[in-house]
RNA sequence: GCGGGCGUGGCGGAACCGGUAGACGCAACGGACUUAAAAUCCGUUAUCGCAGACGCGAUGUGGGGGUUCGAGUCCCCCCGCCCGCACCA
């Protein structure tokens, strides 16, 4: 018997698959489609374990859609902008479009050593000119609808990599990339207006029944809507032309209780004072240096500066409020300006306390007496009636928020309001490595948009990385054109678009790759939404919240019938591998760790090594396993098996090398299970027999059970429960000896067949060459799915578990649907209950059919 | 601080609606085959106690309590770990 040699075979089928077009689809509406995405990767030069398993999972649901009978697309592109192309240009002299491109090729490479059921003839990448000009195009739309404008506004500013980030690149006030402390700069910035859709994009959180629960929740938080009263304090001793601060607050109820006013560093109002006052400038400029970086200390101390203007209380014009300019308060939030109600906010029970102001409750609890009431550390935050509130006595907490928010509509000083804390997407970005923003400068002109006959503005090829900064901006010629409008000599935009951008669009584009305009239209009609998307939680907010913002624009525009992109989200969980370090704390690569007599050593000199515990797979701790020298080694099946045993795909994924040989001898098995049966089975085709051996029907049960199984497992993501199943069938496939009995032949067929065809998601290329083996002409990958007899998924007999007072005391063989009474007599008549029940009375039996009997006493 | 998730043998993990906890894999141990090893095949393996043996009994899903004939699963409290957000007024 010949043993399995995975990497003939698998060359083999992947250029069956490759020649026969087999996973190159057309959309027809005839057929039901299905459309399988995973996150697209960044061509960073080689594939890693986190994208095995990401496109494993992903073409195991390919691939089973197909046999199911979907026109399924399934393609991969590249999202090929970004600093890590600037970076080796810097440091190794390549220009970033060779860089990237290579690094496609010999990823591409890589992905098709997997046998992934992909439709390579849609590829394309983020960084082709075919690609991005409809990205400008798109932009050009935008501007045109209402949906982008252009701002001078603080931005985030990384001093290493030179360039702005979105709020939520900056992770702990560090760019996400670098992990630099990020800076504040001002700078004029081109702005897509995601709030525009804020309402729509949490409302609709709501249908997305297929999408994590978590990710759901982690974008409504980052919307994070909030229901409240914008209010206008009049100002007394403010500057010329400043008559009243406007603040916003979700607790008006509390406004008897304030006994100060606070606004933001960045205020208008701060910057105006702090003109004619060195001390307010000077606490301004801390409370910028401290900006968003290092507050883990800071952030616990509440820091004010007490300005010259007094706010008047709307409802009392007797009652002034200190004004202070605070570090707590954030400009980007609400007004920038708050009112503070220490009494029941613990912020302001901070401040006032430093301050020394007053702290006075207005929110009693119920049934307390308002004059015993005190707030001591803590600001009371919880339900009650309010007091000392002049009008609100007595009502509860929102009873009074209607009523004042009422009165202040009413008076002309304050209207009820939903905000958000969601900003608009600052999309510019001071690279080369990025889709140009269509825009030219002029002096007369102001920000004139590049005429879509013109489009695409394409990058400069002769760029020099030596200088710091954006090399379009040293370019000598690149910049300078004439303006659109009115022919003067004017300026490029120099800016290139976030990448986000390119990936907010990309799986509409894949519906028709190759089209003049950004898609088809009947293209992205018939393919979208994508039923079932695959990527990292990393993603959750980001790029998530992106594309669905992208795809109501892109209806806005026109373009496009749909609001959501993604029907079905599945984020995976990461790949992990043990640490392990030596004497001197230093990390000790995973491939030199070898383990002799159960402790970790070094391969080489075989000292011992400490094992950490299992994290992330990551180059600086080098605990990284290789997929190329795992598939050079075992082959891609055995890679894709390992991958899809044990661990849920959802959670985490421990990589060991023995999970692999475990995975390794599991192929080896089916290979010599399904072949040594070859002399067993009746040739491909013949009809059923007649009739079936007692043991022959045993197996074909085992058959059916297996199919209907992994059927249910696959469609419910639970890849690990269909590869148990697979284990117990070949278990009890191999034990199968009784080849001569009646029907036999045709049973181990079936079997055979069936395995073959279930393992075929998972370990394509065997079960192309089983298949094969088996007889027939047809691929597997254009094979049906097999179908369960349902018949034969259920037994004649089942076993019955008789408890007495709920413990387990014996099972019980008998024929399925045996009626109650009798059940109950067998049970009863058990000696092992009898001696349970040991004499005492029975007080009830309870029979559940065909599963259990309890005897309680 | 707020929000979410998780906790089951030596390990990864099964267990549909509350109904025989530990499927399946890994590891370990014993045996067969072999000159030997690898590979392969067969068997054992939750814990504790009793037993010469077929076996018998008790305990057991982070801890405590509750609902129920019956709880890994439902409810309450607590502990631990992981993740997300974090001065959002």
């Amino acid at each position: 018997m010949s043993r399995y040699n995975p990497r003939a075979t698998e060359t083999k089928w992947q250029k069956v698959w490759d020649e026969r077009n087999t996973f190159v689809v057309e959309a027809d509406p005839n057929r039901p489609k299905y459309y399988v995405l995973e996150m697209f990767p960044y061509p960073s030069g080689r594939i890693h374990m986190g994208h095995v398993r990401n496109y494993t999972l992903g073409d195991v649901v390919a691939r089973y859609r197909r046999a199911q009978g979907a026109n399924v697309l399934h393609p991969m592109g590249w999202d090929a902008f970004g600093m890590p192309a600037e970076n080796a240009a810097f440091e190794n002299k390549t220009h970033p479009a060779t860089w990237t491109y290579q690094n496609i090729d010999n990823m591409r490479a890589q992905l098709k050593e997997l046998g992934l059921a992909i439709d390579w003839s849609r590829e394309f990448a983020t960084c082709d000119p075919d690609y991005y000009t409809h990205e400008q195009a798109m932009f050009l739309d935008f501007l045109e609808a209402g949906l982008v404008y252009r701002k001078e506004s603080w931005v985030n500013w990384d001093p290493v990599d030179q360039t702005v980030l979105a709020n939520e690149q900056v992770i702990d006030g560090k760019g996400w990339r670098s992990g630099a402390p990020v800076e504040r700069r001002r700078l004029s910035q081109w702005f897509l207006k995601i709030t525009a859709f804020a309402e729509d994009l949490l409302a609709d959180l709501e249908k997305l029944e297929r999408w994590p629960a978590k990710v759901r929740l982690m974008q409504e938080n980052w919307i994070g809507r909030s229901e409240g009263l914008r209010l206008t304090f009049t100002l007394e001793g403010a500057p010329a032309g400043v008559d009243g601060l406007e603040v916003y607050t979700t607790r008006p109820d509390t406004l008897f209780g304030a006994s100060f006013c606070a606004i933001a560093a960045d205020h208008p109002l701060a910057e105006a004072l702090a003109q004619n006052d060195p001390g307010l400038a000077a606490f301004i400029e801390e409370c910028r240096r401290l900006g968003t970086s290092e507050e883990a200390i800071e952030r616990a101390e509440k820091k004010g500066y007490r300005t010259s203007i007094e706010a008047v209380h709307p409802f009392d014009a007797g009652w002034k409020l200190p004004v202070y300019v605070a570090n707590f308060v954030l400009m980007g939030y609400g007004t920038g300006a708050v009112f503070g109600c220490p009494a029941h906010d613990q912020r302001d029970l901070d401040f006032a306390r430093k301050y020394d102001l007053p702290v006075r409750p207005v929110v009693v609890p119920e049934g307390t007496d308002p004059a015993g009431f005190t707030i001591g550390d803590e600001a009371y935050v919880g339900p009650g009636r309010l007091a000392n509130s002049a009008f609100l006595d007595g009502m509860t907490v929102d009873d009074a928020k209607a009523e004042i928010i009422r009165r202040a509509e009413e008076g002309g000083f304050g209207h009820r309001t939903v905000n958000y804390r969601l900003r608009d997407w600052g999309v510019s970005r001071q690279r080369y490595w990025g889709c140009p923003i269509p825009i030219i400068h002029c002096d007369s002109c102001g920000a004139v948009p590049v005429p879509k006959a013109d489009l695409p503005v394409v990058l400069p090829e002769d760029v020099s990385f030596d200088k710091p900064g954006n090399p379009l901006e040293h370019h000598p010629t690149w910049k300078h054109v004439d303006c659109p409008k009115c022919g003067k000599p004017a300026r490029r935009e120099t800016d290139t678009f976030d990448t986000f951008i390119d990936s907010s669009w990309y799986f509409a584009r894949f519906c028709s790759p190759r089209s003049e305009r950004p898609f088809d239209r009947d293209a992205v009609d018939y393919w979208l939404p994508v039923d079932q998307y695959i990527g990292g939680i990393e993603h959750a907010i980001l790029h998530l919240l992106y594309a669905r913002f992208f795809t109501r624009a892109m209806k806005k525009i026109g373009l496009i019938g749909i609001e959501e992109p993604f029907d079905g989200m599945f984020t995976q969980g990461m790949v992990c591998h043990e640490t392990y370090r030596d004497a001197q704390g230093k990390w000790v690569a995973a491939d030199e760790v070898a383990y002799v007599d159960g402790t970790a050593r070094r391969r080489t000199t075989g000292e011992p090594v400490t094992v950490g515990r299992s994290e992330k797979m990551s180059k600086s701790k080098k605990n990284v396993i290789d997929p190329t020298a795992i598939i050079d080694q075992y082959g891609a099946d055995t890679a894709r098996w390992f991958m899809l045993s044990d661990s849920p795909p959802a959670r985490d994924l421990e990589w060991t090398s023995a999970g692999i040989e475990g995975a390794w001898r599991f192929t080896q098995r089916v290979w010599r299970l399904v072949t040594g049966m070859e002399d067993a089975m009746v040739p491909a085709g013949d009809a059923a027999p007649a009739a079936f051996a007692e043991s022959v029907t045993e197996l074909r049960r085992a058959t059916h059970r297996t199919i209907a199984g992994v059927t249910r497992a696959i469609d419910n993501f639970h890849f690990n429960a269909a590869v148990a199943q697979i284990h117990e069938f070949v278990n009890a496939f191999s034990g199968f000896k009784d080849t001569q009995a009646a029907g036999a032949d045709w049973a181990v067929r079936e079997a055979a067949e069936a395995l073959t065809l279930l393992i075929g998601p998972m370990m394509p290329h065997l079960a192309e060459e089983l298949w094969q083996r088996l007889g027939h002409d047809r691929l597997v990958a254009d094979s049906p799915w097999p179908k369960a007899d349902p018949a034969l998924c259920q037994d004649d007999t089942v076993t019955i578990a008789v408890q007495v007072q709920g413990k387990l005391r014996e099972t019980l063989e008998l024929p399925k649907d045996t009626d109650r009474a009798e059940v109950e007599a067998r049970a009863l008549a058990l000696d092992k209950v009898q001696r349970a029940i040991d004499g005492r009375p029975v007080r009830k039996v309870i029979v559940v059919p065909n599963r259990i009997v309890n005897v309680v006493v």
